[in-house]
DNA sequence: GAAATAGTGTCTATCAGACATTATGGC
DNA sequence: GCCATAATGTCTGATAGACACTATTTC
């Protein structure tokens, strides 16, 4: 760096220029319950006060080195999960979604394993809810709705060409539990003969020998897996199909 | 919106926190000469001045409704292209990329048919650089680098499961010509047979009857094609092959 | 052994890749 | 008529979807 390049750097004022207020807002799933759910939390300041919406807010200059940075603390902050499936979706901003001024948000989702959850705090103000459709029951504050259905839409599609599901489990499980996230996300019953050769093709499961699942209720006892490696490079070919019945 | 929101809104002090910095940068393809190419722009300001770097800059709040607006009125600006294929690639912040300060850009990228290009400006200050490889054949500003080969990237795993080349192409193009630049941006030879398989039973082409390309030099000429309507919902079938040969 | 769930085998339609062949127009 | 390019025909291996079948455990 020379020395003109230096007084010039001095010299700048990067308030010179009004400029948009950025944020990052999350998306964070897991399945539970039998449904695909979504962190919400209830927002107890103006605008939208009283609604839910997805968790989020500035941008900490000085702890967050990058936009990844942020959004992993902020994943911390609010579920304790500390390493998951962290993934930007994309960025929304507009003069019109938020009342106060021009905002851009850059919106992550993440995917949380069940057994990685933190118990559920205080209900009115932080709940899981159930995806339904590609929204859930309730309007969600700014544009967070549209975002969500974003978000929904991007999960649905990446399940068919990626292994992204296994990350919404807990470590070990079995093949009918990951066919039947795969079901409870895409909402629609697979084909077990095919959904087995695709996931065993792929390789990228790990039998744990001699050890099956207890579930009550259940009668034969299924195969433990566990995830191999997971590496965002590998996809399934001839990716559209879906084994729908 | 009751008076307690108001109250709140007329309090608020948007400037209280340190923001990053947001801008909106823009990768732009077309296909000239025989070669994808990028335009890029020589900086004439600190920092990186003299290097070549992506277009963009500052949102303006008051002239940019969305984020999409304002990368599409940079685009127009830059090229005098009003409606081409524009899409948002990415968000890129961090404390480093910008030596100033705390930044955070949103890319889009487009492409732009060449029979809509603008005559070439100053080719010191805005030039078409054939990209080689993920990149070009100089190093860029900031980490334009990095952005460039991820927007090369998205490029080519577009090209194999939608029809977005024939945004790079003039409003009529001949099938050899269409393929040609398959060929160029996924710089592999393609199966002729398979190629035009593919393309004609996705049913988006219209045949021009009884027109043909004139080409010096070429034999029998091609029958003109127009691109009927891009819908960006219509993608290929077993997407992953490329008919390599 | 009945019931329920886990897991396997196999047939077939589809389709991409390969490559041969025909068609057409310039010279 | 020759040649280069455009365009079509066809064979084949791979695979996804469908569905029947076997295996294993609980009750």
């Amino acid at each position: 760096m020379d020395n003109d390049e230096q007084a010039f750097l001095a010299d700048y004022d990067p308030t010179r220029f009004e400029r948009p207020s950025f944020t990052v807002d999350l998306v964070i799933f897991t399945v539970r319950d039998e449904s695909l759910r979504v962190l919400l939390v209830r927002r107890d300041e103006h605008p939208a006060r009283g609604c839910w919406a997805l968790p989020g807010g500035f941008v900490d200059i000085h702890r967050d080195a990058t936009i990844d940075d942020c959004a992993q603390r902020k994943l911390l902050e609010k579920t304790g999960v500390a390493a998951p499936y962290l993934e930007q979706l994309a960025t929304y901003g507009s003069r019109d979604r938020d009342p106060r001024y021009w905002t851009a948000t850059t919106v992550y989702f993440a995917l949380l394993g069940a057994s990685a959850l933190a118990p559920e705090q205080d209900p009115a103000r932080v709940r899981w809810w159930p995806v339904q459709g590609c929204g859930v029951a309730t309007p969600l504050a700014f544009d967070h709705g549209r975002i969500l259905a974003d978000a929904v839409a991007r999960l649905r599609n990446k399940l068919e060409y990626t292994h992204i599901a296994v990350h919404l489990l807990p470590e070990t499980f079995t093949l009918p539990e990951l066919q039947r996230t795969y079901e409870l996300i895409l909402q629609q019953p697979l084909d077990k003969s095919s959904f087995r050769r695709r996931v065993t093709e792929a390789a990228l499961l790990e039998a744990l020998p001699g050890r099956f699942r207890d579930s009550p209720g259940r009668r034969r006892p299924a195969q433990l897996y566990r995830f191999r490696h997971y590496d965002r490079e590998t996809f399934f070919p001839r990716s559209l199909a879906r084994y729908a019945r």
